[in-house]
DNA sequence: GTGAAAGCGCTAACAT
DNA sequence: ATGTTAGCGCTTTCAC
């Protein structure tokens, strides 16, 4: 069914029917009761392609997901952050259009899509320090919102990210609390800004105390399981091995876990593992339950608020850059305790 | 740059152009290559809008993600999925749309899709029995691959998935062949039609050997970290508590694991674990890596294939429906070892 | 081998 | 308050 039909069927111009189901003020009352209840009726819907030909509008956001050329890993987050961003476009008859690329020729991609024009906005996903997408971006013209930061252009553009920094120097507070001297931090890939502030904050916290820092103790790799698995056993072995950890990520949180498990020691009673669940600095436990890895729930605000920033910026353009910095929640769960009775190096 | 302009700048008509773009055989070698050229110069692509208007097929997928209403959880091993469709759609040509989707009102979701006609075919995800949307999708003729099956009407459509009967049969036999014979099932809810398969698999191995299937070993829930970690817990605290657990998601693992440390029990030493890492059946290390959480490189195989099938289906109607059932590769990490002396009930 | 013209389904001036 | 018309950018007869 398209709008020459249902017009015809109902006896009225094409123009009319149209006013009648975009709102427009000059239709009168009872036209558009009865065109409104034919569409519904006739199960009418717009057709996407000729209604964005016409407008110029696409009522689409791009979402582009940068995949690892040497790990089969995909950031599990994604999922999260989608499904909230997602809701948003739903709410508001958005089209959620997503693009896969290498991470070796993502400029590429946002060139093609800049090109075809079948966008209206985009989110960007893991900018890294000085990322050239926002130049590229900003070039064009497309409106865009970064998930995180950039480090050196974020004056000027539009962001959502979480204080990664501020989070992990809490973290490692509460670790000192407690008592934890030698923390080993098993940190990803410090070309990330996200990560990059991670340890900003780790190692804020120990100067804060006059700690010295211990670079055996401080891993930045790929967020796998191997790599985190590898790192944990590497400071385990080591002469003075940590008593308690600080992992980046629930994914190599589980090798930090197995290489723990690996060298006999308990966790919570011989050593303590603070799990950072996503790069949005959420630690969150369900208050009521004991488990320890926190709750993505955090991501999926992130997603919101990015596709309604993104969405405000797309229908009123020509605003100043708006930031958003979310203060991470912190909730320790049951692995965290005092550290380990004369242990500590 | 639009056709219309690019036409102008080399003085030939917009049909020409567009002939020389798609390939068509009556244009001359040397104007297409001269075309070819041009359009690389200034950048040119065609408009998707203009295009779908005019061909009938608007060169993108739809993938529905059904997320809970309840939980703040989406299956992780959907980013996985996506990454490998991902990589296939960019290959040839084609748009992924994301729609996502309450749990609790997909039809809609679905006749939503098909009434706008803004995809060439879908993706269903999360198939359950007898599942519904398979009637509605074949009434409405959209093209359709099924990650999974639907137990009822697998015989008359597309699907692709893996044995998980099988999978679950034989890590069941790994672990009775340790010795264990009190194995805890922490499944995920068997109304999907995966977990379902995945109790036959593991009552079937029991069963083979004369063994008696134990409620009280079989939980069926939301594959939340919560939920593993409760099921797990009550097991442990049973008068005859497992040996060995058999968990059937990444997620839920995770809640597993931390109930057998609460118990003071030593993972590899005093209990072992087998961790089924998605819907897809493979439970696998990196052989040389003694991580024994799952790699999740088979889900994004599996997304590939699922799209080449969807993408074959289109360029090629009419033909009997297509099923891909992949075997799973199963790989014991250190965490699975015998059964500790004299304990197995 | 190339071009003119119609038309895909819709919106938006411009009438009335 | 409703209709007429042109046009968004492309493909596709049909003519030459």
């Amino acid at each position: 069914m398209n709008l020459k039909e249902l017009s015809a069927r109902l006896g009225l111009s094409q123009t009319t029917v149209s006013r009648a189901l975009n709102g427009y003020p000059e239709v009168s009352e009872a036209t558009r009761k009865r065109v409104e209840s034919a569409a519904r009726r006739y199960d009418y819907r717009p057709n996407p392609g000729a209604k964005s030909l016409a407008t110029g509008k696409t009522m689409a956001i791009g979402h582009v997901i940068p995949v690892s050329t040497r790990h089969e890993i995909v950031n599990p987050v994604f999922a999260d952050f989608i499904a909230g961003a997602g809701e948003v476009y739903a709410r508001n008859g958005y089209d959620m259009r997503l693009t896969v690329v290498p991470d070796d020729d993502e400029d590429h991609a946002y060139r093609e899509i800049a090109a075809r024009g079948s966008v209206d906005g985009i989110i960007v996903h893991g900018p890294r320090p000085d990322d050239p997408r926002v130049k590229l971006l900003t070039e064009i013209g497309l409106p865009f919102v970064v998930h995180g930061r950039t480090s050196t252009q974020d004056e000027t553009i539009n962001w959502v990210d979480v204080n990664n920094r501020r989070a992990f120097e809490r973290a490692t507070n509460f670790l000192l609390d407690f008592g934890h001297r030698r923390i080993g931090l098993v940190n990803g890939l410090e070309t990330m800004d996200f990560a990059m502030r991670r340890r900003q904050g780790y190692c804020r916290a120990l100067e804060a105390r006059g700690l010295a820092l211990d670079p055996e103790l401080m891993a930045a790799e790929e967020m796998t399981e191997t790599s985190g698995y590898r790192a944990a056993r590497r400071m385990l072995a080591a002469p003075a091995p940590p008593t308690a950890f600080l992992a980046s990520s629930i994914i190599s949180a589980a090798g930090v876990r197995r290489a723990i498990t690996d060298a006999g020691l308990v966790m919570g009673r011989d050593i303590s593992v603070v799990i950072h669940d996503d790069d949005l600095g959420y630690m969150k436990n369900g208050e009521d339950e004991p488990i320890y890895t926190a709750t993505r729930s955090s991501v999926r605000a992130a997603g919101r608020l990015c596709a309604e920033l993104l969405l405000d910026i797309i229908a009123e353009p020509g605003q100043n850059p708006r930031h958003l910095l979310l203060d991470a929640d912190l909730v320790l769960g049951r692995s965290t305790g005092p550290a380990p009775g004369g242990a500590g190096g």
